[in-house]
RNA sequence: GCGGUUAUGGCGGAAUGGCAGACGCGCCGGCUUCAGGUGCCGGUCCGAGUCAAUCGGGUGGAGGUUCAAGUCCUCUUAGCCGCACCA
């Protein structure tokens, strides 16, 4: 009887969990609530990776032990359906993104069901339902309203093929993400989000919550926050430059001045430039790039000098060149710098190439060799009453100097720019608002929504950059809500990131159809006790749904600053050959086949079982075969001669002789490994009980059980039903069981004896000896090696070794 | 270039500063089997060794701290991930 029915037995179980709604909750302040969650899945037509599974099971394993400590715990589950790739398959195969997106839930929910995850399937949210976005565009308009949306003509990314405006963060290597076509900037007009309002906040509240430290640090350095000081430049054209810096200590050493292609004042001194032709031809080349390739690394620093204005240094009024150059962006700070080539690695080179002054200011470097960066302990020269001065006290009284004489200030920017909110396609929630000639945007009457996308033929984006919405003469003719005029509706549509911002709401109270979530049952539920997700939505979805969750406590939703009080990482599944999965390598595994071989405890526990969960790994056909193997061996404890204790003991920790501490040990690592994320530890140290199960050749009641409960939550079908066979009844009923600390000790312990460090012998000794028992044991057991030497000095560490330290 | 991260047997990986290689895979030998497969038992870091006791070496590299370093410190190399040249 080595192979057992997964296929009957997991389907068995499964039907059961469904049919009496096992994992169903609701609020009850009797008991103390888990609110655990992963992030929700975006549908795509292949089906889910074998990647999904790895958060899934470790959280799934969190929720069912969680159970079983008494918790009511919350492990929802949904969809994150809009977005492009639906979009494009549906243009593409003449079906409706609607159609695409059911038929691809109803895919993912078989896979979903079938590797038997405890989700509460009642809550399921969808955020392509409209019952849903009708809340996601009730959030929108409350930014609206409190001047948090606002339109602005920016240059954006455009993608070639999709014909969208892409986000920064959706440009990878140059190309779109999606679609990996060029992209090239464009002016267009656009709904922005002012998350840098909350730039500050989004730092601040970090403290308050547990993350691990590579996920903080990603964020703090994503947000970017740097103090320095802007400080006006007169110029020879009567313009004054305002430029930011970080070392304004340093602004005897700027020799030059860098704008940015896309800066104003080309064209207000257009009549001055002796070079304007040069100047436009090389701003009509930088428009053409890509944020990427304007800073692609090794690239030869390019630029051109604006012939005719100058700029004057204040602080030594000696007059300077102003370049125009592309690695100045208009997005950061002032779009202009003031160039300080002796200490600024980026400015030397240039310095170098455009053959201009290089000056030290701070003493310490080779600036001759390079620009002296990593300059902060040094002393200041050449910056007249800097002089002598340290960096940091340069810093403070440059600033004080620029401030009292009106040329500067200080100033502290974020790296972190506004949230692009708008896209010109159709699979997306539309945004509710209309624009009036006489009373400008809009939002439309609360009691609209949702404002439905309109269900019709096309949906093809335009080649105009416009949405697909914006041929739709009956969808965008309206009437204003304030003055009752003729108005038109917005036609762009709100990114994939909107409905991901705030579903762990919605998954509170999911079916209310008079708030997003009451009051009452948010109380009960938030914050979600620990969330898990992927390190590529640290910065974006992480960010995005703290902004959100903090303008909602702003204006009374929610009553806590942070949505998550625990967040951690999962490792990437990588194909066998240690690269990413993709249909092009051809490395790609099928989770249904998977469980159609192994079955889905096995993909479970291999998925765990494969290394550390935070870190990368490989998929292995062979690994997977083992931890069957291991399922195997756990079906087959049913054969094994049942061992009658002296008692009865189905429902105690009655352990027989020999076996004890291994059992009290297994559950102590067990349950600390889950709470520490090393569910690899944990399923070896199953491994290794069951080991020592067979070698003792039977097993008992109490044992049996313990053993089912323990490994339950990484295989819950069958341990259910062996639980069951063996009469105990219904698994995920029961508790924990406990360990006793005393117990988790052997009687006897091997210790290590050494000499200077090197282990020389070792001797079994009774658990918790003393210090001078312990040196007795070990000197009778070197026996005459330690003759003629002098012990110098004698380390004992309980339980574990000794060492001499002899001459 | 910046930020993050990783490096341990043939492979995936274990090791609160305390016996490196747990557990699993693979491989080798044996038993079971008509055979293949499954299952079970034993072995498996490298090199010496009267192939036994034992000895020496070993966690990307070079130093250091310590009675003791995979683990801590300094420097360094390579890989992976992210990026917005952020002044």
């Amino acid at each position: 009887m080595g192979n057992y029915d997964y296929t009957a037995i997991e389907k068995k179980w499964q039907n059961y969990w469904d049919e009496h709604e096992t994992f169903k909750v609701s609020e009850d302040k009797n008991k103390e609530k888990f609110y655990v969650l992963v992030e929700f899945p975006y549908p795509s037509g292949q089906g889910l990776h074998i990647g999904h599974p790895r958060p899934y099971t470790a959280m799934d394993i969190l929720a069912r032990k969680r159970r079983l400590e008494g918790y009511n715990v919350l492990y929802p589950f949904g969809w994150d359906a809009f977005g492009l790739p639906t979009e494009n398959f549906a243009i593409k195969n003449k079906i409706h993104p609607a159609a695409v997106t059911a038929e691809n839930i109803k895919n993912f929910t078989r896979q979903s069901k079938a590797i038997g995850f405890s989700f509460d399937w009642s809550r399921e949210v969808n955020t392509t339902d409209p019952e849903y976005y009708k809340w996601t565009q009730w959030i929108f308009l409350q930014l609206f309203k409190k001047g948090l949306a606002y339109k602005k003509e920016m240059a954006v990314n455009w993608c070639t093929d999709c014909k969208v405006v892409l986000a920064n963060e959706e440009v990878v290597d140059g190309s779109c993400e999606r679609c990996h076509s060029e992209v090239v900037r464009k002016v267009k007009s656009q709904w922005m989000l002012k998350i840098t309002e909350y730039a500050q906040r989004l730092i601040d509240d970090l403290d308050g919550v547990d993350y691990p430290e590579r996920v903080r640090l990603s964020q703090i350095n994503w947000i970017g926050r740097s103090t320095g000081a802007e400080v006006d430049f007169k110029t020879t054209a009567g313009e004054t430059m305002r430029v930011y810096t970080t070392r304004p200590d340093t602004l005897f050493g700027a020799t030059y001045m860098v704008i940015s292609p896309e800066h104003p004042y080309i064209e207000k001194w257009a009549d001055r430039l002796n070079n304007l032709p040069e100047i436009e031809e090389y701003k009509a080349a930088a428009g053409r790039k890509s944020d990427f390739e304007r800073s692609e690394m090794n690239k030869d620093k390019s630029g051109v000098k604006l012939d005719g204005v100058s700029a004057i240094n204040p602080v030594n009024n000696k007059e300077i060149p102003i370049f125009v150059s592309d690695y100045v962006l208009m997005s950061y700070g002032t779009g202009a710098i003031m160039a300080v080539p002796g200490h600024d690695t980026r400015d030397w080179e240039f310095a170098r190439k455009f053959e201009l002054p290089v000056v030290e200011v701070v003493k310490g470097g080779d600036i001759e060799k390079e620009a002296f960066v990593d300059c902060d302990t040094g002393v200041m020269v050449n910056s007249g009453f800097l002089d002598g001065l340290s960096v940091e006290e340069a810093k403070a009284k440059i600033t004080d100097w620029l401030f009292e004489n009106k040329i500067g200030e200080p100033k502290i920017n974020y790296k972190l720019r506004d949230w692009v909110f708008s896209r010109q396609r159709y699979w997306g929630e539309p945004i509710p608002l209309v624009n009036c000639g006489k009373c400008g945007w809009v939002a439309i009457p609360e009691s609209e929504l949702p404002l439905k996308l309109p269900e019709v033929e096309s949906y093809i984006p335009t080649d105009t950059g416009e949405s697909p919405l914006a041929a739709l003469d009956g969808f965008i003719n309206t009437t204003c809500p304030e003055c009752g005029g003729d108005a038109k509706r917005e036609t762009d549509t709100m990114p994939q990131w909107a409905g991901s911002s705030w579903y762990f709401l919605r998954y509170c109270d999911p079916h209310n159809k008079n708030e997003l979530a009451s009051k009452e049952k948010l109380d009960y539920w938030m914050n979600i006790n620990w969330y898990n997700g992927g390190m590529e939505h640290t910065t974006l979805h992480l960010l995005y749904s703290r902004f959100w969750h903090k303008f909602l406590y702003d204006i009374g939703v929610v009553t806590t600053k942070e949505p998550y009080q625990k967040r951690t990482s999962h490792g990437m599944i990588l194909g066998e050959d240690m690269q990413k999965m993709s249909k092009s390598r051809g490395n790609v595994i099928n989770p249904d086949d998977v469980i159609r071989d192994y079955g889905a405890d096995a993909l479970r526990l291999y998925e765990m079982f494969v290394g550390d969960f935070e870190k990368v790994a490989p998929w292995s056909t062979t690994g997977i075969k083992g931890c069957k193997r291991f399922l195997d061996r756990v079906w087959a404890l049913q054969n094994l001669t049942v061992k009658e204790s002296d008692t009865p003991c189905a429902e105690v920790n009655d352990y027989s002789k020999g076996l004890g501490a291994s059992f009290h040990r297994t559950i102590k690592k067990v349950t600390y490994d889950i709470e520490n994320l090393k569910f690899n530890t944990a399923i070896a140290a199953l491994m290794s009980l069951i080991n020592e199960i067979y070698a003792a050749g039977s097993i008992n009641k109490a044992e049996l059980r313990t053993f089912l409960i323990l490994l339950n939550p990484f295989a819950p079908h069958i341990t259910e039903e062996m639980f069951e066979a063996a009469g105990f009844g219904i698994l995920n009923e029961q508790s924990l069981p406990e360990y006793d600390e005393a117990l988790c000790v052997d009687d006897e312990v091997e210790i290590a004896i050494q000499i200077n460090g090197k282990v020389r012998a070792k001797s079994v000794i009774r658990a918790g000896c003393d210090k001078s028992a312990m040196l007795t044991s070990a000197k009778s057991a070197l026996g005459a090696t330690l003759d003629g030497k002098t012990i110098v000095k004698e380390i004992v560490v309980p339980d574990k070794l000794v060492n001499f330290v002899v001459r």
